[in-house]
DNA sequence: GAATTTCTTCTACCACTGTAGGACTACAGC
DNA sequence: GCTGTAGTCCTACAGTGGTAGAAGAAATTC
């Protein structure tokens, strides 16, 4: 499970149909995907197997066919993912990247003071301490 | 210029040396890239041709060498790859990559206000309108 | 002008993603 | 038991990044 932080389109498609449907056969992938990405079985299966010699998925056999499971769950393809991105374009500095998001216009000002309530909402459920400071 | 959304992480240690210099001779990079990687100057040269094949940096003939020159700014390349990663991810969503940066605890919620502070004295200078809404 | 130095370009190789046709295999039905 | 059928695996190819040796070209130096 080395190369987490680049995973391509293709991947990352599988893997969000296999942690919307928890698990899946390659057929069920194929489907799920139709209508964006119309690929051929052997599309899906080959890159299923390939995830799966990356330990990125896993897959028990059910008769003759294969049911492939997520390894690793979005939270982690995300925190990895967004380091990654981080440290190659922001010195690893994620608050740069928040202020990058600010100035290009992709986040309102406001919707940082949004998030700040809802995280504190989350963090101090009745109004107590935070873990630094 | 297609393919600016997934730079490599050469093609993105080149690009640095170049903003960070204006121009500079494939020598200049290598010099400059030495330490964190000792690359042959011919690694350095067929990566600065493929990049000028795609349109990303250009070159001027200086005597017998070529002088390199970013054609993409880095606020550019940021923006194009912040973007690709937010769609890839977030759904497009760019607050929720925001609102992920603070539920993995890379950024406090602390700096998110500062973040909002900072970025209304730009755009303010002296209490003034705001250029949407 | 010949030799040396200094660049660039060519060629090559490996790894990985995206894509898929065809081979192989095993179960299901007749 | 044979034959479809449904599924996996093998093989292959194009594109791209990372890497670099070797070849080719041009300027500098004797």
């Amino acid at each position: 499970m080395t190369r987490l932080h680049r995973l391509g389109d293709l991947q990352l498609a599988i893997l969000r149909v296999l942690w919307k449907q928890g698990e899946a056969t390659a057929a069920e992938v194929q489907a799920d995907l139709a209508g964006d990405r119309d690929l051929a079985l052997s599309t899906i299966s080959t890159m299923l197997k390939r995830l799966g010699e990356q330990g990125i998925v896993s897959h028990r056999a059910e008769g003759r066919q294969f049911i492939y499971r997520a390894k690793v769950g979005e939270q982690q393809v995300r925190a990895t993912m967004v380091r990654d991105l981080v440290s190659r374009l922001f010195r690893g500095d994620s608050a740069a990247l928040v202020s990058h998001l600010v100035e290009a216009g992709e986040v309102e000002p406001s919707e940082l003071e949004d998030l700040r309530e809802q995280v504190r909402r989350v963090r101090s459920p009745r109004g107590g301490r935070h873990e630094n400071e």
